[in-house]
DNA sequence: CTATAGTTTCAATAGATATTGAAAGTTTAG
DNA sequence: CTAAACTTTCAATATCTATTGAAACTATAG
């Protein structure tokens, strides 16, 4: 199937516009989406790549495909990897890696939000309940000091940051629930399906 | 209360382990969410900073406190009202504008996750769609030309295409959701508190 | 073993993004 | 009106992030 690297650039194919390949725009738009969602576009292309490819690609085909060079095609690969985005496989007689993309694409979400997003607001979390404490004591302290501007200040400071835990804490739940849901029945959708 | 812009090193208070800010800490930690989550930095730390204020911050405070410059943080300050995050105010006998946060959280998440997030599913749901109807042509135009190899890849990839506007329409459903929700009830997460 | 094909690493660099601060602009008091 | 107080703009620059590509490394065939 013309075998170097020149793609037939809408050879004649009937209907659909020429000069638009379905493929790349795919490519791209997961790029854009990954990349908004806080990774390397270049993981976001590289894995719809091979999500779309029917066969294993090589390294090297993925950088010819998306004009990437050798490095840049290894440390996504790797990063991939590490993400359990993308598997390595080997054809029988040849000396070369080939790569397939995770297919379960609800896995890999689940995945990220418990092991990047979760975190990340377990994080904010603790430091506002750290902070709601010592705005507690200060704000004690402050009382019985008599001090009244600072009292009613800290005790404003402290309700915030209370308000904030509050909404950290509730976002930490939803996050929860949804990762629960979804690894039960890989279709965490359903939460919003029965009516809404 | 303290003139100058020294603000008291813990300053002798009771309990807690001197030279915490838990003020600052939150700040930090509102910057590092909100970076997170796709904005500059700065603008997690001026609407922190903001929203655990007692009393509006005109601009030279926020500068002082945050150690940015002018500039930095008139721009921050414009593209938090911009999203509706921050209001000007004004006092009395004063030319400075003065600045308060909106304080209603989820309002101002459930503005971005309408204005941003749900644009860019969209926009990717669009993409895959458009793939979708070309690959399904290609396809069919490939079987027609008894093109067998070129007709099952083309098949192979429409039907991943398929799935990736599958996921991310889910995806929207449950963002429109969850905005749905918490726009009705302000409390969002309700969603989940039932049983789980 | 050596030669070769393939892969990874990483210092250099390109590219993108954020920040500064001085100049221009705006508003208000007098 | 002018001067003073404050705010905004934006070109210059600093900072952070991504990408390159050649050298080092690894694995295999012969």
């Amino acid at each position: 199937m013309h075998a170097d690297g020149t793609p037939p650039p809408g050879s004649g194919y009937g209907s659909g516009r020429l000069g638009v390949d379905p493929e790349a725009e795919v490519v791209e738009s997961v790029g854009r989406l990954i990349e908004f969602w806080g990774f390397k576009r270049a993981l976001g292309r590289v894995w719809a790549l091979l999500y779309l490819a029917p066969q294993p690609l090589s390294a090297a085909e993925i950088g010819d495909k998306l004009t990437m060079s050798s490095g840049a095609v290894s440390m996504a690969l790797n990063e991939l990897q590490l993400w359990g985005t993308v598997t390595r496989a080997h054809k029988p007689a040849d000396r070369k890696e080939y790569f397939r993309a995770e297919e379960d694409i609800w896995k890999m979400v689940t995945r990220v939000l418990s092991d990047r997003e979760l975190r990340e607001v377990d994080s904010a979390c603790e430091t506002f309940q750290r902070a709601e404490e010592t705005l507690k004591e200060q704000s004690h302290d402050a009382k019985e000091r008599a001090a009244k501007e600072e009292h009613s200040d800290l005790d404003f400071r402290r309700a915030r940051v209370g308000y904030l835990r509050k909404v950290a804490t509730h976002g930490r739940t939803l996050l929860k629930g949804l990762i629960l849901t979804s690894k039960l029945d890989a279709s965490p959708l359903r939460l919003l399906n029965r009516k809404n």
